[in-house]
This record gives structure tokens, sequence and C-alpha cells, in this order.
DNA sequence: ATCGGTACCTGCACGC
DNA sequence: TGCGTGCAGGTACCGA
């Protein structure tokens, strides 16, 4: 589920909520989450205080009091919410950290996500490209210049671009008018470009109408995003195309779906 | 060394 | 009702 919208969607909604909260009673209901096997979750915690909750690409990076870090990725499914204490336990529940007057809660049904703790020295951006809000254009012409792989595939790399997911690749593709099939290094100057200025307006879009609810996406206040309202081509296929009429067409390209307008985009 | 394919895991929608 | 199939927002790993 999560992309690069949704993680921010919940940063911007936990951070103020935990930052500069004490940690309580912790609850790892299943270790098999955790990264790299063997830490002692609850003692790393024990008796710390969040000092700041961000995002770097998709993952939800926490710091605390003693510069320790942890992060979470929410992989397809997981969702991540603040609840008041004493909620009943929601299947999937994986891991419980509660603070004074609420508790973070971290589901995930699939378990593609996950929980990695780096300490003081562990990298959070171990293998992750740049950010694509703080990308320049040239920048990005110059990494897809790099690659033989289709333009779809290449922005789903997150070593090349790190935060677009199978919804905002598409989405970014029909606004920029590229079919998802043309190879990364045969794009002209106008048509990166184009695809630069796309990933970035659909990406802020996506941000303010709080990210896309396929299914599974939950806010941290378990409400679902809006911008599914408004994708054009993602999960449209066989539905007119809101520029021209011309019906959605879904094609599996690298084994993920890909939805594109044959006549908008070339 | 890059790249495509597959595996990981659960749940749901659909057709029969 | 139940069973089988296909599909889902991500990523790590495996050979070619």
């Amino acid at each position: 589920m999560p992309e690069l919208p949704e993680v921010e969607s919940v940063v911007r909604a936990i951070g103020p909520l935990l930052r500069g909260a004490v940690l309580g009673k912790v609850r790892l209901l299943r270790a098999d989450i955790l990264e790299p096997p063997g830490i002692d979750l609850v003692t790393c915690l024990a008796g710390r205080s969040v000092r700041s909750v961000e995002r770097r690409a998709k993952r939800i990076i926490f710091l605390l009091d003693n510069d320790h870090r942890f992060y979470i990725h929410l992989g397809m499914t997981g969702q991540l919410t603040v609840e008041p204490p004493g909620e009943p336990l929601r299947k999937h529940t994986h891991l419980l950290i509660e603070f004074a007057a609420k508790t973070l809660r971290f589901v995930d049904a699939r378990r593609f996500g996950g929980i990695w703790w780096l300490g003081k020295d562990g990298p959070a951006d171990d293998g992750l490209g740049p950010e694509p809000l703080q990308l320049p254009a040239a920048e990005l012409a110059h990494r897809l210049a790099g690659t033989r792989r289709i333009i779809k595939s290449a922005l789903l790399d997150q070593k090349i671009i790190a935060g677009l997911g199978n919804i905002y690749a598409d989405e970014a593709l029909f606004l920029a008018g590229i079919r998802p099939q043309r190879r990364a290094d045969r794009l002209s100057h106008e048509q990166t470009m184009r695809l630069s200025r796309s990933i970035k307006t659909v990406l802020r879009q996506a941000i303010a109408h709080g990210g896309s609810t396929v299914r599974d996406y939950r806010n941290a206040d378990g409400k679902p995003g809006e911008f599914q309202k408004r994708h054009r081509v993602y999960q449209r296929t066989g539905l007119p195309c809101v520029v021209c009429g011309t019906v959605i067409l879904r094609r599996v390209l690298g084994g993920r779906s890909a939805h594109f307008c044959p006549k908008c985009q070339h």
C-alpha cells in the first residue's frame, strides 16, 4: 500500500503526537518482523523518549533521546496507528508501544513490512536513491540515462529514485504522457523534464489528499486517504481516460501491473 | 553487473 | 457453502 505520500501522511500525523513522549511498556508480539534478528527491542527502548519521527523514502524513522534510531517499513499492508490505550488487539498486531495516554500500534497482515533497529550508527538510507521531491530534473535525467530498463521498472527501483511505488509510477507516467514500456535511457530531454515535474506534482497532490487507500492503508488516526478518487490510470483498467475517453489498458511489466492510456501516452 | 523472474504472506473478489 | 484462481500499495534474492 504505502508509497511516499502515505508514509509522509503517517509521519505528519504521528510526529506531533509522539515528539518528546516517554516510552512505557513495549510488546513485540512477533519477533520475526525485527531486523536484525536477536535484538532485544524491549531493552533497547526501555525508559527512552522520542526525539523525532521522520520519513526517508518509505521508511518511518524514530530518533530516540539517546541518538539511537529504528525505522518501520509498512510493506504492502502495514498500518501504524496511535490510539487510546486499551483498545482491543486487532489481528496481525506485531508491535505495541505504550506512551502515557496513547498506544502506538503496528499491524501488518502480509508481513512484508517490519522493524529495523539501526542503533546509533546504522545507516537509515541504506540502498536508497534520492528523495523525489528534492531531486533536480537534470539529476533524474542522468540516473535514467544509466539504465536500459523500461521506465516503469526504473521508477520502481528505489536505488534510482526512492519513494515511488506502483500507484505513483503509473500516475506520474500518465501525467508526463510517457508509456510505461518506453526505455528509460531513450526518453527525450523534453520527456524527462516532463516526468520530473509530473513526479513532483503527483506526489504533492497525493500528500495534500492524505495519500491513496486501495484497501488497507490507514493514517495514524485509522482514516483512509482520499487520493484514490483522483487516480487517472491506476486500477482504472477498462474505464475511459479522463482526458481523451480512450479505454485505459493494463499490462504486466516487470511482474507488476501497469495502467496507461494508449492515446495520451507515447 | 545489470536485469527479469520469483518468492515471501495473507485476504479478498470472483466464477463455478 | 466451498473451492480454486488471480490479484494486491514492496522488496530481497537468485541465476542468466
